[in-house]
DNA sequence: TGCTGCATTTCACATTGTGGAATGGAGAAT
DNA sequence: ATTCTCCATTCCACAATGTGAAATGCAGCA
């Protein structure tokens, strides 16, 4: 026989078990989450506004899917690290986008790739292209790839490139020239930001490769020393030549940068 | 002009905002969370009732405070260590409470001092003596610091020991004594248990010694090699012997100390 | 072009949460 | 002992609040 028991407020029980659902599976769409706690739709959507104000869970900006914010996650476990720089990145990203009217992405390393983490493709008013969270880019032809190499710490960047090497595929053969790399790297050095290889014409891994007639200026995520990934705005390379472009919007890009920066390590810091 | 925006739910919300005041402030009462948030008592009640039956706040036994629970906490800091230790006591010390009649207390290492984590004397049947957590005991003349001493690492021993002789204090004497302690420590471990010194009056510090007419056995929470603090079973000493006490309830002691051992390394590995 | 799947909004209904006031209990002060 | 005070907890009448079915929108797909 239990006890009566005191009062139990259930739409703040609903609340918190769609936050131990996201818990165990971070990063759902509302219909995951409508298939795993068989709350409805529609007060799923007010709880998420509601835990979303209260910052305790963000949203994605390349989907709408929802995740567990940076106050209340758990032992950071690796894999959410970049998480962390997603979600610092996510509102940065989107006051840029409503700015600048092109999209941009944020990529981060994932082994012999750079990964694209968070983008505002969906929110720019030019649709250009299919992207998705996940998806793979190289390191050697793209501008974020080079942006991240041009400022790693030297030792990072050798065993990164020394890896590429030997994976010995066609689209790496930078790796096997670094006289080559060494220039175009200093170059963006110089400039203070990366754009993807004249030769590199778009087109991700698992898709034919085709012009796409986009372009884009990078630039890395310097937090110290280290490089925490590269972000990027991308435009149809008919309206703009990358100077004129660089001249109107490199510096916004570059503060964007260093406000994710300032943001993941305030985060840390607590 | 701020969009008429989706609905939220007023009492997540609300719950939401208790969760952070307990970030912010720790171990509080009800009274305390009246102040800081503004919400009625009432609802609080509520609010924190369903909390706890969720898992994400946890009350203290000894005097009802409120917590953030593990499964929520930030960064473990050095502080919240020894909070997930009570933590994890709790519910198993309720438990010992209900079925030996006797009051049980959780102490851990702090400085110079055991200290009591939790306790559950408001608990017992019997009413002991006033019991606060944060009190602290003497580590060579308690049953508690006994336990500890006698299953810590030699290394960590020492160090105690060391530390305890420059003190200097009429009450830390035995730490000028190492062959004395050392017996007394065999002894321990050989019984599985301790007891306080048959010279220690009882009385803690700040309060003037008197015969408190208490008695208690006490077993360490070992995990691995280490020590992560002691419990014990106290009792009228008028009403059973240490070896009758013992044969009773030692086991069950015992079986509470691996049950919270385990119960915090659950916690930790997730 | 119509179909399907998912996100979001609307709306009528009653379940659900709310706080003032009452109660209980434990110390502290007289 | 007796009162006073402070805090936790319970009660209850009221209406504010959350609810889900159904409607709408929207984008990809055959």
């Amino acid at each position: 026989m239990a006890v009566a028991g005191p009062k139990i407020i259930k739409s703040l029980e609903r609340g918190l078990r769609v936050l131990q659902a996201l818990q165990m599976q971070p990063d759902s769409s509302l219909q995951q989450l409508y298939v795993f706690t068989g709350i409805s739709k529609p007060s799923l959507l007010r709880i998420l506004h509601t835990l979303a104000r209260s910052g305790v869970v963000t949203r994605r900006l390349a989907d709408g899917s929802y995740r567990i914010g940076a106050t209340l996650s758990r032992a950071p476990s690796r894999r959410q690290r970049r998480d962390r720089i997603a979600e610092a990145a996510a509102p940065v990203l989107e006051r840029l986008c409503r700015r600048v009217s092109w999209p941009s992405d944020l990529m981060v390393p994932a082994g012999d790739h750079m990964e694209i983490r968070e983008t505002t493709r969906a929110r720019s008013p030019i649709l250009l292209q299919e992207e998705r969270v996940g998806l793979q880019v190289n390191w050697l032809l793209t501008g974020v790839g080079r942006a991240y190499l041009a400022y790693c710490p030297a030792k990072e960047r050798q065993e990164i490139i020394e890896m590429l090497r030997t994976s010995n595929k066609a689209e790496d053969r930078l790796a096997r020239e670094p006289a080559r790399l060494n220039t175009i790297l200093a170059e963006v050095r110089a400039r203070g930001y990366a754009t993807r290889d004249p030769t590199h014409v778009g087109g991700w891994y698992g898709k034919p490769p085709h012009a796409d007639g986009l372009i884009s200026i990078a630039v890395p995520l310097r937090d110290g020393a280290r490089v925490l990934g590269s972000i990027n705005i991308v435009w149809l390379r008919t309206a703009f030549s990358v100077e004129v472009f660089a001249a109107r919007h490199l510096e916004e890009l570059q503060d964007a940068a260093a406000e994710i920066v300032s943001s993941v390590r305030g985060r840390r810091a607590r």
